[in-house]
RNA sequence: GCGGGUAUGGCGGAAUUGGCAGACGCGCCGGACUUAGGAUCCGGUGGGCAACUGUGCAGGUUCGACUCCUGUUACCCGCACCA
């Protein structure tokens, strides 16, 4: 039989499209199973080989459930909003929206053709109307509980282009575009405060079926830490407050050093007798990123403040103040106490300015290398607390500060509010109005959705204000709540919003009236299986699942997680063992794939390809091989007669289904897929096989290669679509086998393997294993001093 | 720099979680069929003639270590306005 890829896949594929069966039941009282891919942004690239392995993945996750009788939702969308169409549309002249239905048709069509049983009835685009009013709406709820504020912020902006840049448009300090120096301007912006909610991001892990590194990347993303924040007095007679985590070395603290940014520069302007100098630092801090400031550690940087001086509360001694861009403004109180004894960045920093160095913690040498461990050090030179322990001279220190009134103990986050203002055009328009007498107002929500408006060009304007804003019609209007005239906010939402809270959506996507009905929600919440790129940890699914949580505070959704579990996927390199990438020429293209090979034999392989958590790096050559398995499943066709089973057989067919099964549970594909390629070498070794057998292994093929599957299925007569049929069953006892292959080590080394019956005990395991000559060769006029025996497992024999 | 990962034949990877290292596939070598083979089928394939030796590197624990511990090197991902 000759293997017609093309034509069995069009033929399947249409028959897909007619019967349905895929569509995930409005029956609620059926077990429901909801697993969720990340939703691709539609670029103007296409698809390439990388997308198609967690989709696959969780394809033939979502099609054995079905065929397990659960009711699957397995919904595909667009995260259409964002700056690369936006991008093209300022170049081409072209509406985003024609860009983003042009690459939404161009994604589909690639998707359809991989054979992936998405539940197209559901599908979702982020710049729908009917989609981003409920952007807006969640928008509108944060909005009114006080979570959502203005704030001042840097942004980077490009001198030359006028424009306000993303952090990714900014290469090495210059724009992208143009290669003119970038500077950072403060910008009024809306955030949105996801620090409200970070205990309970963490808390919130707890039960959840997440991989370990997305639980740790979270945990440390958020930063939770334990400190203390203390005042320090200054000749200036403020206080200049500051946090550390390390209270119990306050004897240590040699210098201070503030952000360049913090407000006491100005403050003690008339003061300080070097201002000019460390205005031109300020200045040169404001063009380096936070990144690039806690980068570049090798050489600290900084000045010193003269004119202003504190006094450390401990010792009582008059110690110096620096600027310094290692520290951050927003994190903390922008200031610390340095105490380079036991800080490696105080160190470097005392090193370089000749700073003393005051050993707190004995149990290094202070000199060479700041001492850092907090197990095993004792307090030193420092009155109060000296021979205690770390852990006991920071409780002793913060009751010390709470009695003087000079400081307390302090619960800090590395997390920061989520900066929500975009200055462009391709995004959710922000739904509030700006009236003179009542300050900020929400759009009714019977005016929801706030569409964007047509523009004459998608270019940000000249002062960096989103091209909204010079809609003057739109931009006028009058304020909901007093009449008065008023302005719309012109800022965009980041496209992160769209992504916190579609998998909902999807749950009732045509709702007129809610998100998602309640019914819906809460049959379908939690997702049960949520699988997404290593890259989306931090950013996406943490906003994601604060928006969840708020949702649940106002009574919104009823599950306070919304992904039950949370697996990642290795990335697909290119042939050299890069990042797939246009600038690098090495992507490669689904489509070449499907037309040369087939869906199915593209589907095994990127399956097939290695580890699914690892990255694995595309190999043409190694394609054919998932090729030549379908072939040869194929042709069992050729030799498959009769009914019932092959007592040759019998067993690894149970095998293989108990196998299969479990690998798919457990996302190891690749064995899996060996596991079914072993079989169907072992039926051409035994050398024959019955139609009823081929049918459950073509069941058991089927979520991996569906097309081949519904093919022999129907060519040996199978009832209905084998895609939607009973996933088989294995008896546990036919999967044991009654002897088992055991090694037999001398001294750990195998010198031979021995069947031995399964049932055997110790004393007769070694009276079989002394009998065997190769044994008694190597033990031959020696003393056994230990017999190990690991039933099923291994014997080791020492002698001496 | 900070946080999270990874390292096994010529290549992708497997190893029941402390028990035969290299399953399965690619590639390669040999053979069959053939006018032909970049098709198919059959056999072989970590290194070494061998004793042996081999899981990034250096130690350690153990009857036994790819797996556990200590140290070390290299590479990959993220770092908040890319998605």
């Amino acid at each position: 039989m000759v293997y017609d890829y093309k034509r069995i896949e069009a033929k399947w594929q249409k028959i897909w499209d007619e019967k349905k069966p895929f569509e995930a039941k409005q029956d609620f009282t059926l077990p429901k199973y909801y697993s969720l891919v990340e939703f691709p942004y539609p670029s103007g690239q296409g698809l390439h080989v990388g997308h198609p392995r967690p989709y696959t993945a969780l394809d033939i996750v979502s099609r054995k459930k079905r065929m397990q009788g659960y009711n699957v939702l397995f919904p595909m969308g667009w995260d259409a909003f964002g700056l690369p169409t936006e991008n093209f549309a300022i170049k081409n002249k072209i509406h985003p929206k024609i860009v983003t239905e042009r690459n939404v048709a161009r994604f589909k069509s690639q998707l359809k053709a991989l054979g992936l049983s998405f539940d197209w009835s559901r599908e979702i685009n982020t710049t729908d109307p009917d989609y981003y009013k409920w952007t807006q709406w969640i928008f509108l709820q944060l909005f009114k509980e006080g979570l959502a504020y203005k704030k001042e912020m840097a942004v980077n902006f490009c001198t030359s282009c006028k424009v306000v840049l993303a952090n990714e448009e900014v290469v090495g300090g210059v724009c992208e575009r143009c290669g003119s120096a970038v500077i950072r301007k403060v910008k009024s912006q809306w955030m949105l405060k996801i620090t409200e909610y970070a205990d309970r991001l963490i808390s919130g892990l707890d039960g959840l079926d997440f991989i370990e590194r997305v639980k740790t990347q979270q945990i440390n993303w958020i930063g939770k830490s334990r400190g203390a924040e203390i005042d320090f007095s200054t000749t200036e007679g403020d206080k200049l407050r500051v946090y550390t985590t390390r209270c119990d070395t306050l004897f240590g603290a040699t210098y201070m050093v503030i952000a360049p940014e913090h407000a006491y520069v100005e403050k003690w302007k008339n003061s300080i007798s070097n201002y000019s100098e460390i205005e031109e630092y300020r200045d040169q801090a404001a063009r380096k990123s936070d990144f690039e400031r806690t980068e570049l550690v090798k050489e600290k940087t900084g000045v010193e403040i003269k004119g202003v001086r504190a006094i450390n509360p401990a010792t009582g001694k008059e110690i110096p103040i620096f600027i310094s861009d290692y520290v951050l403004a927003g994190y903390g109180t922008g200031a610390i106490m340095a105490v380079p004894a036991h800080d490696e960045r105080d160190w470097d920093f005392a090193k370089k300015f000749g700073l003393p160095i005051i050993e707190v913690v004995a149990g290094g040498n202070v000199q060479e290398a700041a001492f850092t461990d907090v197990e095993t050090g004792k307090l030193v030179n420092s009155g109060f607390l000296d021979g205690l322990e770390v852990a006991e001279a920071k409780e002793a220190m913060v009751r010390f500060l709470t009695e003087k009134g000079i400081g307390e103990e302090k619960i800090n986050f590395k997390l920061r509010d989520w900066v929500f203002s975009r200055q462009r055009y391709w995004g959710e328009p922000i739904p509030l109005v700006e009236c003179e007498k009542c300050g900020w107002v929400a759009v009714p929500e019977e005016e929801l959705p706030l569409e964007l408006p047509e523009v004459e060009s998608y270019e940000p304007t000249e002062t960096g204000e989103s091209p909204l804003s010079l809609i003057t019609d739109w931009v006028n209007c009058k304020c909901p709540k007093c009449g008065a005239a008023a302005k719309r906010e012109t800022d965009t939402m980041p496209q992160w919003a769209g992504s916190s809270w579609y998998f909902l959506r999807y749950c009732d996507p045509h709702n007129k009236n809610e998100l998602a009905s309640k019914e819906a929600l809460k049959y379908w919440m939690p997702v049960d299986w949520y699988n997404g790129g290593m890259e989306h940890t931090t950013l996406h699914l943490l906003y994601s699942r604060f928006w969840s949580k708020f949702l649940y505070d106002i009574n919104a959704l009823s599950c306070p997680e919304p992904y039950a579990k949370r697996t990642s996927h290795g990335m697909i390199l290119g042939e050299n063992g890069e990042k797939m990438s246009k600038s690098r020429g090495n992507v490669v293209n689904p489509d070449d794939i499907v037309n040369d090979y087939g869906a199915d034999t593209m589907r095994l392989y990127e399956m097939f390809i290695g580890d699914f958590e690892q990255a694995a790096p595309w190999n043409p050559q190694s394609i054919k091989g998932c090729k030549r398995f379908l072939e040869r499943f194929m042709n069992l066709l050729d030799i498959a007669e009769g009914e019932g089973s092959t007592p040759e057989l019998e067993k690894h067919i149970h095998k293989l289904i108990k196998k299969v099964t479990s690998d798919i549970d457990t996302m190891k594909f690749n064995t899996a897929i060996a596991a079914m390629m072993t079989m169907v070498n072992t039926v051409y070794e035994v050398g024959k096989i019955t139609k009823d057998e081929l049918k459950t292994l073509a069941t058991v093929l089927s979520p991996f290669a569906p097309h081949v599957a519904e093919e022999i299925w129907e060519t040996l007569g199978g009832e209905g679509l084998v895609s939607i049929t009973k996933w088989p069953e294995y008896d546990e006892s036919k999967t044991v086998d009654d002897t088992v292959e055991m090694p037999v080590q001398v001294c750990g080394k195998v010198r031979t393997v021995l069947m031995i019956p399964k049932a055997a005990s110790k004393e007769e395991i070694l009276s079989i294993v002394y009998a065997d000559e190769k044994v008694k060769a190597a033990t031959d006029g020696k003393t056994v001093i230990k017999e190990i025996v690991v039933p099923g497992k291994i014997i080791n024999i020492v002698v001496k």
